[in-house]
DNA sequence: AATGAATGAGGCTTCATTCAT
DNA sequence: AATGAATGAAGCCTCATTCAT
């Protein structure tokens, strides 16, 4: 717990992104209400003072947690499709398998749970949520439908709520796993769900080869 | 706006039903703590002061939005389910139907989104909700799918999971509808959405017609 | 404790006075702001409401608990000593015997704790309490007193300061009663106490016979 | 009034104190509920906000008020009577002086009224009073008393009731100044009050000397 | 840069008082 | 006359924010 504090120096550079990693963390818990700042700083390891020399208050801090958290995830799976070689569908594998690995596994998990839950609360920051994370991962798996369409690989259906119900299931589980999952007396397999996912969609999503 | 008051007797009867469907609307909106009191009086067509005649606490009013709002959802279905004929898919999809029209389309359809919210600040509230919704709705949905196996209908697989398949884009559906969904230029038509999600089960459940 | 209610008739007249018995027993208990209105009307067997067809508001209340208590206590001393014949001394013992009949052993006794717990808050009121009965009874105490020391059966001293400390054990025994006496675990027996304060007073204040 | 605030450090050691003295003198004067927390927090120079920063809340308050102010007086009492060397009478005469400048004339002395109010809402302090001043002080009355009796100083009696009438004065002596005496047009010298006090006790106390 | 003591706005809750029945 | 549902002012307490050190 107390580990002795790295260089001063270090640590000073690395103060934001502690406080960003402790706010995450227990927004994502309790919501952002019920979070006190003072519980931030302490799990961060500093004071409370020391937070608004970094943000400006707390619903700048909200902000940046959801910005900081987000900037990894859309633009890597993009430029992972771009250099893809392969069937579409194969793409869709990859993509699914490199999110759970970077993010899925990771505290960015309970983004979306918190986006939800704070949506209407922070319309500006939802915005920018849905516009740079929706949006463009949308776009991305629109196109590769569309390239499986194309190529006759995808029996053609509408783009749309094939996303819908291609992400859905991926949603639900990061959210599931940052609120009632605790109550599970056998907790969901995540590879195992998430491989049925991906065998129900080829079913589905592939021309049948007769 | 003010409505000329009904007599005080039959006022006292409906006061509590009004208060939790203003709180519960509120809860879904802002999150449970976001929500003010007052704010859930005003809704209610009441002062604070009288929400305390019906409920002990803001706490207590949340536990009785969730316990109220849960009672209509999973015994319609058990006796559906109990008086159904016919082929076990069928079930499914009249299941879906049903809860479509008497919870997915009222203010019902906001509780898992405040239910994923609040599980943690409110643990005995999430165990009830785990235990009477969650639990007995998947104890229902694994008699249709053992139902479907046993007579060739259903091809096997693990039914924990497929149940969670079955369910995470419905749930999502009604998550999505009371968060983000704003921000949608073009809307999500859930009929198309439900019917592509039963025609996705349909290819991956259904046992091949050689 | 749930009588069945005397004749509608008795019940109507005697209202005020319930009111009044019960607001004494909380007052003297937890003092005049912790006590609740209800808490008194339910005590006395009625409704809240039906208090205030009665007093004021809860100042008028309690003004009258004070008043209204008050009113036996000093007329009946002052009668006992017009008619009283025999040594001053056995006066001052048959006002205190008297007193202790019909004040020390009833609820009234709570009063000089209320009084000196609420003086400070309700000025008029304790201004009468110390008018009507403080002065009143030091006044009757003194002409008690005087005689005495005219006729030679009392050693001359100060009368004020031999009046306040006639009065201050019999005080203190109610004030005692009605506060820590629960925490003792022998209770001190009234009756000797008044009678060793009277022994002491005598050995004090009797001119010594040679 | 506003005096230049002393160093952050030296203020935060004396805030406690400064909030126990301002509770004490407003839970005297007005009693425990009839005391506001901003009141007490002004007159301690601060912020209500400040007052949570040394005390859990107003109960916590209220026992420190209690416990801080019963400390000091006890301890001493018990110290003067064990080095004490002369008459048993002129050690009772003793504490009493020392009391009376050490506590009667501080705001001390206005705890008895304040607990005899409080004592059914605080039945654990009210305990913690009686165990620790009530009963210790009785204790060393107890042992003058036993040493007066052994040598023949006193004439035997019953001590426990002794001690009550010893001690009832000169309580009744500070609640009389917390209370009413602010109506008194000619206010009592505690001295003579006081010293009659021990004059009559003298009376019947010692072993008349033929 | 960092701290944490101090503040006070604002929310929850109680309860004296009112009023329709 | 009696009730008790309803009100809202006022008090306790929390916590985001400030600021002296």
């Amino acid at each position: 717990m107390n580990a002795p504090h790295p260089s001063r120096k270090r640590r000073k550079e690395a103060r934001p992104a502690e406080f960003l990693a402790a706010a995450l963390g227990l927004f994502v818990e309790k919501g952002y209400s019920a979070t006190r700042l003072e519980e931030i700083a302490l799990r961060a390891g500093a004071s409370k003072g020391t937070l608004y020399l970094y943000f400006k208050n707390k619903e700048a801090l909200f902000q940046a947690v959801i910005q900081e958290g987000v900037l990894p995830i859309v633009a890597e799976s993009e430029a992972l499709a771009a250099r893809h070689e392969g069937s579409s569908f194969a793409l869709l594998e990859h993509l699914l398998d490199n999110w759970w690995m970077r993010i899925g596994t990771t505290d960015f998990a309970g983004i979306p749970k918190l986006m939800i839950a704070e949506a209407s609360n922070f319309p500006e920051v939802a915005r920018f949520y849905y516009e740079n994370v929706i949006l463009r991962t949308r776009a991305l798996l629109a196109r590769v439908l569309e390239r499986g369409f194309a190529s006759g690989e995808f029996r053609r259906m509408d783009a749309e709520t094939c996303i819908d119900l291609l992400i859905a299931p991926i949603l639900m589980l990061v959210i599931w796993r940052h609120s009632l999952a605790v109550y599970q007396s056998q907790p969901t397999d995540p590879r195992q769900y998430l491989s049925m996912h991906m065998n129900l969609l080829r079913q589905g999503l592939l021309t049948p080869q007769v």
